[in-house]
Parts: structure tokens; sequence; C-alpha cells
DNA sequence: GAGTGGTCTAGACCACAAT
DNA sequence: TTGTGGTCTAGACCACTCA
């Protein structure tokens, strides 16, 4: 009696991982049928095709019906961040967290919000500046726009004593995001409410969410020097 | 007969996420059980059990055995993003790429690089500079290192002809992953290389990769003015 | 101890894509 | 047409965690 215990798929996912980065399996090549795997391994297809499931959304491999499962010739480095709340950021490292609005008014919205918000019909938004500040240094200056058809209700919200992201994220949630990263330099009121020299390197998120196709919130927020963004697999 | 198809996993995920969005559970709201969640939709409780997960990886609700499962109260916005090989990534913009290798040497590993593969053993890698063009314009400056004792077959590559990250994207499966970004000032080499003026602001994005928990490459690429790197949900 | 999610299995049928 | 992945079902048992 070898005591042996069933197969997880997860036991599963990492076995083959193991065969394709031990090239058992190759950049390219075709693995068996998840029948002839289930067999191999002794489980079930079904644990199998969860197994390559998890497999295809790390990218790690290919399927296609009829075609069968490929490793992935040109693998992507694929990995998953999160954006906490700043306020819970700030505190878990520690530190105080201070919030501070700067202005909040309605107002047309430009081109570059609609552009971001992939919409062409013109109308308007709430406009949102605040900062974020840890142990009262400014952390992140945001500039925010939110839509006040899909979200009317933050017209009555209090912004004075918290972010509007925080109201946001647990009152609306979104059904479609969109993330971009880039380097600006401090320049203007960026450098002002960041308390930065102009020209200093900064990294801005911006970020815009939908529900179904209609835009909730563009926000651009713009980090203090030093800021980093980190995710794994 | 009312032609009733069957119900899929991921009608159901958008079934229960409507709900959230909706309200009928709002945030901090206890879900009934799957078994009932089953009964109630009309499916077996394996098909709710894989709508549920696939709404607990995307950050929406948590589970607990015993404890049920709960729309978050905190929800964090979390995102995936691909990083391409910068070849692929320049030439599906329809731009010319190309490539220059700068330096490369077997060198003593700083202590920088061994924070970043978290790993006290001094030693030596391979420390290799480069330059990727798009338009034969400079795009992409990277300065990398890559173990030796985990990776010994890239000091037979080629290094002038194509990218390390080329081979070892192909060659060089890990499995374990961080990434990091955040905004610099042009200076030295890397204003030299990128052909900018010294203070622009500058995208970073340091990759470090793991085979188990042994290092194989660490890259800090710096990315030319202009720069994004986007991310959905 | 008991309730709830986590997983496995075996079989069935569907859907897409290559032949 | 046919092969392969995609999914559903029903039932069973496991494993965590709360009371």
């Amino acid at each position: 009696m070898t005591g042996q215990t069933r197969l997880s798929w997860t036991d599963v996912r990492d076995e083959i991982q193991a065969r394709i980065l031990d090239r058992t399996y190759a950049p390219g090549d075709k693995l068996p049928r998840d029948n002839d795997l289930a067999l191999g391994l002794g489980c079930a297809r079904t644990t199998v095709h969860r197994a390559m499931q998890d497999l295809a959304r790390i990218g790690l491999v290919e399927r296609k019906r009829k075609g069968g499962t490929h490793v992935r010739a040109d693998p992507v480095t694929r990995a998953t961040f999160d954006i906490p709340i700043t306020r819970r950021e700030v505190e878990q490292r520690g530190s105080t967290y201070d919030y501070r609005l700067i202005s909040s008014a309605v107002e047309p919205m430009p081109e570059s919000v609609l552009l971001r918000f992939g919409s062409s019909e013109p109308g308007e938004a709430l406009h949102v500046k605040a900062v974020h500040l840890s142990d009262s240094k400014p952390y992140i200056f945001e500039d925010r726009w939110i839509d006040i058809t899909t979200t009317p209700d933050i017209l009555q919200v209090d912004l004075a004593g918290s972010s509007a992201n925080e109201w946001l994220v647990r009152n609306k949630p979104y059904s479609k995001l969109d993330v971009r990263f880039f380097a600006v330099n401090a320049k203007g009121e960026n450098a002002e409410h960041l308390s930065v020299a102009a020209g200093e390197a900064l990294l801005v998120i911006e970020r815009t969410t939908w529900i179904g196709s209609a835009p909730i919130t563009t926000v651009r927020s713009v980090t203090a020097p030093g800021y980093q963004l980190s995710a794994q697999n």
C-alpha cells in the first residue's frame, strides 16, 4: 500500500509547468491531449483541464479546439498588480494618512477626458482635485473627473472629508478598467501640490473605469518622487 | 416550451456580478451559499463555484470555508499587463526594430543586484547593456544582469545580434517574477544612450525573474520619453 | 461538531477549427 | 467530418474555520 494521495489540479499544473521548465515540452511544442495526460497522470480529464486553464491564463501555453495545446513560443511577461486605496497603502506602512480637497466643481469635460472615456458625447462631469498626504508630506496629487450621468450620487458626497476614490470604490463597482503608467516632469500645479521642484521625474498612474460601456470616472494620479509600483506573477 | 439554454459559468458570473453592481448584494454583504445560488439559478453547484472563483480572482468577492462568500468591502483595483518582447512591440506598431549591444562582461554583482535577487551570496554575473531602437531612434536602454550559475548557456549566446531578453524568453522560462515601475530623471548613461536631455522624466521598468528560488536575471529598462505601459482587467 | 467552500470523478454533450 | 478543448451535471468526499 503506497498511501497515494489524489492529485489536485494545482499538482497537475505544477507538474506540467515543471515539464515545460525542464524542456520536456519545449517552446512551440504540442502537448499531449488532455485525455492522454490524464491517463498518464492518473487523474480525471477535468483535473488536467483545470490545470491547463491556469497555465493558459498566465500565458505559458495556448489552447485551441482541435488544434490542441502548445507551449507558447514567445511567452509574454504577464503580471498582476493591485492598486490599493491610498489611505490603506499609507496606513499599512505605518504612516499617517491625510487628505486635502483642493477643488470640486461640475464642469464641461475637456477633449482629453472624452478621449479617455472613449465617448464622443460632450457633457458635464464633476472635476475634483485633491492631495493625499503621508506623514503630512504630499504623496499623490489626483486630478479626477466623475461622470454625473452614471454617478449622480457623487454630488451629495462630502469630498472634503474623504477622497472620491474611497466613496467610489465602496459604492461604484466597475466592470471595465484601463490603467496607464508614464513619467512626467513636475511642473505647474503638479509641482506645487506635491511641493517638489519643477523638473523632478514623477510617476503618473492614469485610471479609467466604466460600468458596461458607460464611463464612471477617470483619474490622473501624480505620485511623489520615489514612488514605486510593484507587481508579481 | 421556452427553449431555455443551459447556463454557463460565465453567465452565472455575470449574473452575480450584475447583482453586486446593482447592490442586490452590497459591499460587505454575505452572499447565499453556492448551493442555494445554484438552486435559485437552476444549475449545478460546480457551475456557481467556477463563477465565484473568477469573481474572487478579480477581487470582487472574498470566500472562506465555513465563513461563506462576501462582497469585498474594500475592493482593490486589480489589473493585469503584458510586457511583450520589445522587438514585437515595435514591429506590431509598424515601426522598424533595431538593437545595439553596448557592453557585455562577466563582473561581480554589486550590492544593488544582490538585493534585487534577494540573495546574499556574492558572485559573478553577466552584465549586459544594450539599446533597443524604434525607427532608428533610441527606445529602451536596458541594463541587465544574468546569473551564470542558473544560466551558464548565456555565455555562448551571441548578444550582438539579438537581445538577451529574446534568448531568455525562449529558453529560460521562469517560475517567479517581480516587476517595479518608477520614474527617474535622465542622467549620465541613460541620457546618453537614449539621446535625451538630462532631466527628462523617464519611465523605468525593473524586472527580476527566478526559477524556484534561484535567480535568473534582473533588468532595468529605461524607456524613452513618452513611453506608456497599459493594463486592463 | 458542523457548515461552507474546495476538489475529484465519470460521463455526457457542445463548439470550434482543421482536414 | 472529425478531433480536441470547453463545459455541465450529480454525487462524493475533503479541509478549513467558526462557534
